[in-house]
DNA sequence: GTTTTGCACTCGGGAGAGGAGAGTGCTAAA
DNA sequence: TTTAGCACTCTCCTCTCCCGAGTGCAAAAC
């Protein structure tokens, strides 16, 4: 008989042995053996010493061999001890830090920024990142615009939460001039400010049903114009994606088949969104590793997300997606101090 | 001593083989060798006279053979001859066309018509897609509205061609009050309607000299705000690519490194631009074959393309990008009809 | 009890041999 | 001009063999 060890009760040797083991791992890609793991250790002990707790860490669902006789390999589980306990993060020097900066100074508008995050993560981390589009709960109207355009097309120009800018046309029934369009956004303005886009149309519906017909013109056009042009605006759930290319520099992916399948995922989105929005709510960088995500094309891949903010307001999540043989202690403080700086970025930007 | 033969010059015996061995090339993928050349041929003739006649056909540049004892391939300059005079482009069927007719009426706005154009033609022809976003070389003014946002940020919206709308947030030097902007625009709107962008700005710096400091409230205002907001707007060269991974299911293309490289290009940008660009003053379908188009990535690659146009005016270029071994008389229809589909569809959109 | 040594065993990967198959070019005959 | 015959070439597949790396286990050493 024998008893079951857990992780932390392991000794202390074999955590160290264990983590130089990821780290070798990380390093060049190959199976670890007990021959190289003796050499690389400042122990002095022998690689069959090595062989008995790397048999034990194996049992524990931390290692796991390719075939009887190669090196070990973390599994998920082992990846996931390393990641919680033994890693220790690097800090990033000064002059990665000012890179990152000045990449975000660059900015134009939100959009362009977010995209040059996206851009920057990839191109630091070597992988593929990737910036969720900020989800916005409420549409807080700051201002409505509507602009005639031919044949009973207006163009609808909402500004929402003070900086975010949304174009849209309708198709009227009626021919509506400019004058009417003019006095129509002036009730609406000053009206419904700072209230909800789906509340507003909520309540001018409302409105309609309790004056009938008995309503003047203003109103009817305000009417019209509300019905088409507050409706809940398609939540536009959407990721910017750089650097996919890559990924197909990593041997764990390179064969054509998984790839193909890993980049029609991001090309459907939906997985991938599910994934990050897991982690929308999550107290700074979060890692996913492999099979732990739920989704069978991300084997062999690692997601380490942080959510960025505005105004302490969460807006969305960005992260890396690579092997799970990835440099985690570069990694995760690169992703931990993007989110922070892209969050000031939208601040200024503001 | 020999004669060199011109392709024009060959006896249709020869150019028949030709077409056929393309066709059968084509179809599988599989150098092709007298012995099954003469199986699908009509013609009643030995795979000895085949070969005699392949023969001719690859010192003339046409045929290729991978390596000695293997059967033939078609070169660039076969595929141009191919392409060029022996084709004969199917029609396409109702079915297929009310498809296409059917993908671009569910149209919302451009981008998105022109997004889901890209994708169409990928999935119809199992290739990669590609829609040049139109370049506009005038930017008619249409209309202009100014929103004053807070601290001295000011929202421009730019209808500009009836139908493409700008947005930019431009910093002003002092804090305009809206009834500020609102009479700049109206007067802007009043003089410039229909003029260019550059030109309107012009005007405007070349009044502000004549009058000096002679000038009233709303000219100062709608001076300083055309001189930021009617800067020559970035033009957009760009384009939307879809269906990427199909590339990567073609035999040809599937090692890694290659289509590394490829993706790499279609990310860039830059060589894929040049390319559409060429093709933008052609007539109708263009076709560029493998080393033909001046690009290394495109090595046997082929990229189908044609200009669409509206209201007679050429916009841009859509096309699809595949292997050389295409089935070019499928493809050339498809992406022929979706060009005039497009222009009608940004028509009735306008 | 822990560590080491020694040893038999396993597996992947590379090298080499061999053969089948497809296709060629050339020559000579039809 | 076309065909048949034939020797030749090259790829690709399979089979085998062997090396090296690494393992697990048992017995010896510390």
């Amino acid at each position: 008989m024998h008893k079951t060890l857990e992780p932390h009760q392991l000794p202390e040797r074999s955590l160290y042995l264990f983590k130089l083991l990821v780290e070798r791992f990380i390093q060049d890609g190959q199976p670890v053996g007990s021959r190289t793991l003796s050499r690389d250790s400042d122990l002095d002990v022998s690689p069959a010493t090595i062989r008995n707790v790397m048999a034990d860490l194996e049992e524990m669902g931390l290692l796991h061999s390719p075939h009887t006789s190669s090196g070990r390999i973390p599994t998920v589980r082992g990846y996931r001890l390393f990641v919680d306990t033994l890693l220790r993060v690097h800090n990033l020097n000064s002059k990665e830090i000012a890179h990152i900066a000045e990449e975000l100074s660059q900015a134009g508008d939100t959009q362009s920024l977010l995209q040059r995050t996206s851009n920057m993560l990839s191109d630091i981390t070597r992988l593929a990142g990737i910036v969720m589009l900020p989800r916005q709960q409420q549409h807080a109207l700051e201002h409505v615009e509507f602009i005639a355009l031919s044949e009973n097309r207006v163009l609808v120009i909402l500004v929402i939460n003070d900086s975010e800018i949304q174009n849209r046309i309708i198709h009227t029934a009626k021919n509506y001039t400019q004058t009417e369009l003019l006095e129509a956004s002036n009730y609406l303005n000053d009206m419904f400010i700072g209230k909800n886009l789906t509340a507003i149309r909520e309540d001018i519906l409302k409105e309609l049903k309790k004056m009938k017909d008995n309503v003047n013109r203003i109103m009817q056009t305000a009417i019209e114009m509300a019905q088409h042009a507050f409706v809940r605006s398609d939540i536009r759930d959407d990721f910017l994606l750089a650097g996919q290319t890559n990924l197909m520099d990593v041997a764990e992916l390179c064969d054509v088949e998984r790839l193909k399948k890993l980049f029609n995922s991001f090309n459907q989105k939906r997985d991938i969104l599910h994934l990050l929005e897991q982690s929308i709510n999550a107290n700074g960088v979060q890692i996913f590793i492999g099979e732990e995500a739920g989704y069978d094309v991300l084997n062999n891949c690692s997601v380490v997300t942080s959510p960025y903010e505005m105004d302490g307001q969460i807006l969305g999540v960005l992260g890396v997606i690579g092997p799970t043989r990835m440099h985690y202690e570069r990694v995760i403080p690169i992703v931990d101090i993007t989110a922070k700086m892209l969050g000031s970025a939208l601040n200024s930007n503001n």
